[in-house]
DNA sequence: ATCAAAAAATGATGTAGATCAAGGAAATTG
DNA sequence: CAATTTCCTTGATCTACATCATTTTTTGAT
């Protein structure tokens, strides 16, 4: 058919890393990255897709690959002696997972599963490093990833600690509300994964929503319709200093270090 | 070089900023920084020195500094609406705080507070954004600090889920007797901060003594005597995945990324 | 539509640790 | 040295959730 068909192997080899150099281009995190640099880390870079519930990173062991996210839903787990577990992170697309791990080439301190049905892009540890080694731009660019990330569990620790169960969901829905404007919002995952985003079980989760009901709030699946919102924010309290603001999120990554 | 008498007010603030720069210099965060940087940096450095319980850093301000702590321990802290506070991080010499604060130059997300008296080093922080923008390696240093932080907090975290308060203290002690190798430890700190440091109150670190007497483990003032730690070793499993291993901090700054 | 299976809601109980309250030991001060 | 304050310990409750158990609802398959 057309004159760039594709004929062997070596090809097909070449398009698909094209495809991965592309999407590497587009990340927040090599945004202004030389094409020369950006060759570099590609070089064995893979895209992975799995279901929900797949164990992607393994607890104690050494990072081969940095995770970027693109589609789906990925929690990063603590795991102690007995069966007991802690969800350290919830990701959302796009964000980088284990890259403090990669940074440092020290054992994963916790491991990773996807929540929802997930797209991964692997770029090989060590290509990353090398390249943040020789490329001023994207170390800024990793520098400014990591710190937000800091702060995102900051908020989180804030969140969980200084709020009960009820207040969390509440400033949840409340924020979800901001974003969209409408006075009945749609939950964008499970009830299930609702509960592990907010640090409960779902037997929490659907207490809280009964004793949102006390607040105008009323449920219909995943549907949540919020009769006042001034009357949720009065009785959780959202704070920015917790919540992320979506607005501020919007400009997330690097560009306030590599202006 | 020899006769360099102090004569004026100019002549000190000439010592004064040499000091700092000398302080700056060896800092891990500065290992390898041109001379040139490090001067830039030290222009309007400050140091401070505190007693115990002072607020340092106010939570919604815009960061001014970066704190580097010299001596003492400061702890950082997210405060809540009504009284409620939680204590997000431990910091001991030589360490830094509000480093995503200063580099996102974003609202700072928690205060700090001294626990002991203590001395910092104050670095302006536009100086440093600046100097990250323009040198490399003070980029690679300051991302593998962050980096550090970063999986110190989420030790923490799993410290703080995965644990119960008895085992939290049972592992500090071990940790502290492998460092100084003797059966017999004196505690660095005051109860009341040890508290702190392991997210309980002063009530529970009583009672987690109490608990430990079960397993060979005597108190008398700061002094602490472990008859048998492999006991203790036993009933709190300590974890390099969560305790860190003092071997690992001693390599600890920058050291990674820059060689 | 019918049935099986998964998800969600509700109820009953358990538990770790905070909080409140008091007594005792140690350190600081005059 | 006594006196006062601060720190530590111990005891008695309280609370927010987790956990376990059961019912109800929703979903998906045939």
């Amino acid at each position: 058919m057309g004159s760039a068909r594709i004929r062997d192997t070596a090809d097909l080899r070449f398009v698909m890393r094209q495809v991965k150099i592309d999407q590497l281009a587009s990340l927040g995190l090599f945004a202004g990255v030389s094409r020369v640099t950006l060759d570099a880390v590609a070089e064995g870079a893979l895209i992975r897709s799995c279901p929900a519930g797949v164990q992607i990173v393994e607890q104690g062991a050494t990072p081969e690959f940095l995770n970027v996210l693109l589609h789906g839903c990925v929690e990063t787990v603590g795991k102690g002696p007995d069966r007991r577990e802690t969800v350290v992170q919830i990701l959302d697309p796009v964000d980088y997972f284990v890259l403090a791990a990669v940074l440092t080439d020290a054992p994963h301190l916790v491991g990773a599963r996807t929540v929802e049905p997930a797209q991964l892009l692997l770029i090989p540890a060590q290509n990353l490093r090398d390249a943040a080694a020789g490329d001023h731009r994207l170390t800024l660019n990793i520098l400014s990833a990591q710190a937000l990330q800091f702060r995102t569990m900051v908020r989180r620790i804030k969140n969980l600690t200084l709020r009960g169960a009820t207040q969390r969901l509440g400033c949840y829905l409340v924020a979800l509300r901001d974003e969209t404007g409408s006075a009945t919002v749609t939950l964008p995952v499970s009830k299930r994964s609702l509960a592990a985003r907010l640090g409960m079980t779902p037997e929490s989760v659907s207490r809280a929503f009964a004793a949102l009901r006390e607040h105008g709030v009323s449920v219909s699946g995943r549907t949540v319709k919020l009769r006042d919102p001034e009357l949720v924010r009065a009785e959780c309290g959202p704070d920015p200093l917790i919540d992320r603001d979506f607005r501020e999120s919007a400009l997330a990554d690097g560009e306030r270090l590599s202006a």
